[in-house]
DNA sequence: TTTTGAGTTGTTCGA
DNA sequence: GTCGAACAACTCAAA
């Protein structure tokens, strides 16, 4: 009644028990199911810092995942080395007939996955699809080509959506075929590993699957105001999810599923919106498994002709958060502070760097992916170029944020300013989003002196829209 | 094949 | 303060 005696199951991206689509596939394939986990050095060795909280995050989520297993029969192999090598060698150890594992879909993922299938030979390698709803080939435009217009994508994804595909594996009705591993398999500390602890814990950020469903919880209830509430940084909107989604703490399928069954039939705009932004996941997977040309270049190649002048005084400013733009500044200090920016203000983050600083957009795209928790490729790749007008939808490149208005209208008392630019703290809710407008006297009594206590603006607005404008038409002409 | 409607998230200007 | 139009013209997707 098995298809197999033994099978591995590759955790990948996907740190959890519940829900998981290549552990079930498992567990109904084969008489016994080993599991392991690889802290790949091809990865951890190339990030900028000993000081990471994704590895941090990580190690917590593993940690928990190899309990979870060990409560259902099983236990967690834990690995430190290149997956590439050590998965053929563990599965050839174990004598197992197949590797099961869950998809990657960026493009180093996919060539590690071809390299390890092709080693893995004669023992399978088969995967499933577990980190989106739909997958590239499965939301086409009636001439079955790929969608590049988010709104229709949408739509076709909607019409396409059925309860089926939201069903959960039910993993834990299988789970007694799970096998113990041969010797030892001890879990690895973050200090075994090489890396120094964070403020992970400070901030109340904590991996694994269980953090994940408290915080789904928390935002269950706070889901029909989410259209209201996610643009104001100061307050407590988005789901926080992006970085459990990121490493597979919580299933898409299960948030999804309580997205569209709260959203109905249209009576609850926020689940609406939300799932909308669980399609644009979707979605941004889809276009960099058709199109992986963007992780170096311009969705629309006639952008790449743009010269970006990448002024070093005026990106380290920018990273620093000292560019006299308190909004900028405050978003920066956050994503440096806490590996985390609120979404509104990755936009306006992204919009300052590329159309005011004049500083390409993949060096802020590199900055992102040195620094957020949920860093992903296909999300914050698209991000950047929508922000850049270079990417894939019809976005007029003389859309450029005024940092200011953007401030007024989405952190209109400061507040979310003054919990990350303490040197404007004394400036009231009017004054805060461009201190350089207060006069020498309102300056000393809101205890700021600009230029001083807090940077004068490193470029004018005005005059720097004017310029990217021109930028963009030169090239377009 | 041709036509038509529409395109995440904006800003500025002028009435 | 508020509102509508202009920004410029292109590409996509469906009828």
């Amino acid at each position: 009644m098995f298809r197999f005696d033994a099978v591995l199951m590759w955790f990948r991206r996907d740190l959890r028990v519940a829900d998981n689509a290549a552990l079930y596939a498992a567990l109904k394939a084969a008489r016994r199911v080993y599991c392991v986990f690889v802290y790949d050095t091809e990865i951890l060795d190339v990030l900028p810092s000993r000081a990471d909280r994704r590895v941090e995050f990580i190690v917590q989520s593993v940690d928990e995942l190899g309990r979870d297993l060990v409560t259902r029969g099983g236990q967690l192999m834990v690995l430190h080395g290149s997956a590439r090598v050590e998965i053929p060698r563990l599965a050839n150890r174990l004598g197992v007939q197949a590797v099961y594992a869950n998809h990657d879909y960026e493009p180093g993922a996919l060539a590690r996955d071809a390299a390890v299938a092709q080693a893995l030979k004669p023992c399978e390698f088969l995967t499933r699809k577990d980190q989106v709803i739909f997958e590239k080939d499965e939301i086409l435009t009636q001439g079955g080509t790929p969608f590049s217009v988010f709104t229709p994508y949408k739509n076709a994804w909607l019409k396409k959506l059925d309860p089926f595909f939201l069903k959960p594996y039910p993993v834990e009705g299988y789970t007694g075929n799970m096998a113990q591993p041969p010797g030892k398999f001890p879990a690895f500390t973050l200090a075994g590993l090489g890396f120094k602890p964070t403020n992970l814990q400070a901030l109340g950020i904590a991996g694994g699957a269980n953090s994940a469903q408290q915080l789904f919880t928390d935002f269950v209830p706070r889901m029909a105001r989410y259209r209201e509430a996610r643009d104001f940084p100061a307050i407590r909107g988005p789901s926080y999810l992006s970085v459990h989604l990121r490493f597979g703490t919580i299933s898409i399928r299960e948030i999804a599923r309580a997205a569209w069954q709260a959203a109905g039939d249209g009576d609850d705009e926020g689940a609406a919106t939300w799932l909308s932004e669980l399609i644009w996941r979707d979605f941004y997977f889809m276009i960099l498994h058709h199109h992986p040309r963007v992780v170096s270049c311009a969705f629309k190649p006639a952008y790449d002709a743009i010269r970006w002048p990448n002024d070093k005084a005026l990106f380290d400013a920018w990273c620093a958060g000292r560019t006299g733009y308190p909004i900028v500044d405050a978003a920066i200090r956050q994503i440096n502070q806490t590996g985390y920016m609120h979404n509104r203000l990755r936009m306006i983050a992204a919009s300052f760097l590329v159309k005011d600083l004049l500083v390409d957009w993949r060096l802020g795209e590199k900055y992102f992916a040195d620094h957020l928790n949920d860093f992903d490729l296909a999300a914050n790749n698209g991000g950047w170029q929508w922000a850049a007008s270079t990417g894939c939808d019809a976005q007029p490149y003389f859309r450029i944020f005024n940092p200011v208005t953007q401030s007024q209208k989405f952190d209109p008392d400061g507040a979310f300013i003054r919990r990350y630019v303490p040197e404007l703290a004394g400036c009231d809710g009017r004054t805060i989003h461009a201190p350089w407008t207060l006069s020498a006297d309102a300056q000393r009594a809101a205890g700021v002196v600009i230029g001083r206590d807090y940077p004068a603006p490193v470029v004018d607005h005005a005059a720097a829209r004017l310029r990217v404008l021109e930028m963009f038409k030169t090239v377009k002409a």
